[in-house]
DNA sequence: TAAATGTCATAACATGGGTTTTGTCGGCTC
DNA sequence: GAGCCGACAAAACCCATGTTATGACATTTA
């Protein structure tokens, strides 16, 4: 990907969240990203190791996970083209998840060193990076009151609605219908369930007439009766965030 | 509580993760701290509000919770003395979530917009702030482990095991025997159970002998053994963080 | 002092989701 | 084109946890 492209798309991140003057687009332009692309399945980052580079996606959805001892896994983020994926890693030392490649991943990756001093340089740039890691915060906040509180099916249903949502807002495609690249497991592991389970919710959803499936392919069939099975409200997405 | 001791706690809190030099200093003990004291249960923001004001607390624990559309709760936070409890709101506009009060509570608050400016003119304090916030980013992530992937005995093991180490941070208190001021039913709340069921794995933990329990007093009797049930490991805590 | 309320304790019963297993299908490799 | 593998599917069984209920205290309020 050429990089002027990277740099509008990062632009274009910051300015959703906060308008930039021209120095700061100057300076975005200005950052040494260097594009890489990664397979499917590729650890970007362990936990316990510390980063030196800072990663932006610029196509195909990551994951963030964590291990319990005995191998049990939960994904606790996905996260998206123009995300992005290490924020942690400008202030805490050592890492405290892993993240991994969802499909296959074109990144935009700049050492943490150089987006620091961006940050001192660049205030601006600086909030729209806390709103972008507060957002993520409030995010896991809603997931832990599916995970702790929903059943199965509105689970799966308000994650289905999510993904909606933030896909549209991501890639601006339509998103009543849309790729969903995680197996059953990788469902299973983001709400707390068996891939077992996930496959007979599923089943119960496109029976009730509520999603249709083809493949990976997932389309939304009725909205409102999904997004009433997810008891979902996107006020913790902070959508329209933006400061002025 | 004298108003040279909240600068010193607040200063405290600064330099636990970043060093203070004397210009940073001077400028938190100018910021316009005002003392409150409120009740247990009192909410201090409720969801879909636009907060003010941002506070430090004291004295006392609250919570952060969120509630289904048939008000189910979930608590996803527990927030100690040391700490700021509204970050979000330095950068978000509206509230995703309530935060209330578990016990009696002393605050320190100080106007959102001041506390902005203090950011801008000390990045310092800004940086501590970040870590701050993603500390607790952390914590959510941990927590999503404990309710999506282990069992209620591990999940509630693991609760104790938190807050033992972090009422010893905050308090310097012996933290093998602490007062935790929750009712089962508010235990459940922030594991995902039932007060029945945590009534339950109350009961094993303290006749396998790894807890005792005088009313609400917990003391650990045997940490190695009610850590190896949480799968208890403190990285995620991020305790020792701090940049220089 | 009585009544009301909140919390804990415990029992009996119900069930959502886990576990285990077995099969099918499509894609990939040699 | 045979063999292998990963993902999906679905049945049978079962258990961890939820549900409902009831009593015992302790604390607050009238």
């Amino acid at each position: 990907m050429d990089i002027s492209t990277v740099t509008e798309k990062v632009l274009r991140k910051f300015e959703s969240r906060m308008a930039m003057g021209a120095d700061d687009r100057a300076q975005i332009a200005a950052l040494p990203f260097k594009v890489r692309t990664i397979d499917a399945s590729t650890y970007m980052l362990r936990e316990g190791q510390r980063p030196t580079r800072c990663a932006f996606i610029l196509e195909g959805l990551a994951y963030r996970q964590k291990l319990t001892p005995n191998g049990e896994r939960e994904i606790v983020s996905i996260l998206m083209p123009g995300e992005f994926v290490d924020l942690q890693n400008l202030f805490l030392d050592e890492s405290d998840h892993d993240i991994q490649a969802l499909t296959r991943l074109t990144l935009a990756e700049v050492p943490i060193a150089a987006l620091r001093l961006f940050i001192e340089a660049c205030p601006a740039a600086g909030q729209a990076l806390w709103i972008d890691a507060l957002v993520e915060s409030s995010i896991h906040r809603e997931w832990l009151l599916n995970v702790g509180r929903r059943n199965a099916r509105s689970r799966l249903a308000h994650l289905l609605c999510e993904f909606s949502v933030r896909f549209q807002k991501s890639t601006l495609a339509d998103a009543m219908a849309y790729e969903l690249p995680m197996t059953q497991e990788q469902l299973g592991d983001a709400l707390g369930l068996t891939p077992v389970h996930v496959n007979r919710v599923l089943k119960s959803l496109e029976t009730d007439g509520l999603i249709a499936r083809k493949k990976r392919q997932v389309s939304v069939i009725d909205w409102p009766r999904l997004r009433d099975a997810a008891e979902f409200n996107e006020r913790y997405l902070h959508l329209g965030q933006i400061r002025r």
